[in-house]
DNA sequence: CGCGACGTTGATTTGCCTCAACGATTGTGG
DNA sequence: CCACAATCGTTGAGGCAAATCAACGTCGCG
């Protein structure tokens, strides 16, 4: 099982001990995904905590005139769920799907709690995850209320540069609030 | 002090000891707050983990042309913090002011960090919290990309009831990204 | 080869913004 | 207590950003 880079990723935040890491690997289960191979189905309970080892997922919803909406992308290092559904059970209004041929690590909601009260070392550690994932939204709040589609798209660029050049350009307009029309007519703009 | 709603707050989470409780006694500072004065300024640190007991505040930025966009508000039994700034220490590039009268409690970070060292159950607490904000959030950036300005306005009427009737519209328009104008035009047509 | 996924382009429409003007209300100082 | 400014909401005319709809070219893949 490739674990190292999501020791790694916990060490980074706070450095575990073997005993720890250990304990981690119990836990945690490998799995290799497809292209478009599903994780998560809406109206099925999200039981994975999923972390990214390589390869790329994205998160979406299907609205009532079956439009697609892309709420967030995970690549290498990245973690991905619905939080929501993970600790109640209920059932997700979202998809979870591989964009790349990927490999995850997943952990249960169970097998978790396991873990929080083994070490409080991984509470302090999902709290700063959770906390990172706030201001990374927070951030992208304040786009979506203050910019406008080209502005987002170039900040895009900027930010998720290592994802642009592999995302199809209809998942990141999709990301971005904006028809893939009007993306090319942007990327047209924009290329000198 | 006025600490029975924080630490009714923490509770509901996992209720707290004695000795907790006096802990956060020690490090909490309670503030009163006048309409429209200020707790963050853009290029200041953000010192304080702010939790409202009464009253409302708000975070905004203030952008190139000197608009501002609301990017949340925090009412009774809420919290409302620039965290990257409250870690890192570095400037932030928000405002937190006061919509009406307020009365707040507030951690600074040194005395935050004490209480997670004296109980880890601060940490679980703070997790979850922060969980919650991101679980708040992604539900804004879905409507955002897939919701038009009507349909986001009753969404908020629907979710953030006790605050519509409480806010100027003028506010609210910014929170949902639209104009004031475009939203007097959206009451219009909504009101029967 | 032929089909489906993807990107592009153009014509038209619509959602929302800009700007300007005007009441209504509130607050503040003389 | 009144005068005046400031804040807030509304309305309308016109303009721009972005969506919609339709068509077409390209590529990779079964």
């Amino acid at each position: 099982m490739t674990l190292q880079p999501l020791i790694d990723h916990l060490g980074s935040y706070i450095p575990l001990k073997q005993t720890e890491t250990q304990f981690l690997e119990e836990k945690v289960t490998e799995r290799r995904l497809k292209r478009k191979q599903h994780i998560l189905q809406e109206g099925f309970p999200c039981r994975h905590y999923t972390f990214v080892v390589s390869g790329c997922l994205r998160m979406f919803v299907i609205d009532v005139q079956g439009i697609e909406h892309n709420i967030l992308f995970a690549a290498e290092n990245d973690w991905i769920t619905d939080i929501s559904s993970f600790h109640s059970g209920k059932p997700s209004r979202f998809f979870i799907e591989a964009v790349e041929p990927s490999v995850v690590l997943q952990i249960e909601p169970y097998d978790l709690y396991a873990l929080y009260t083994h070490s409080y070392k991984f509470d302090k550690i999902f709290k700063v995850i959770a906390e990172n994932k706030c201001v990374a939204l927070q951030n992208r709040v304040l786009q979506m209320i203050s910019l406008t589609a080209k502005e987002r798209y170039l900040a895009f660029l900027e930010e998720y540069h290592h994802l642009s050049v592999r995302l199809p350009n209809v998942h990141i307009a999709s990301y971005l609030g904006i028809t893939p029309e009007f993306l090319s007519k942007i990327r047209k703009e924009t290329a000198y």
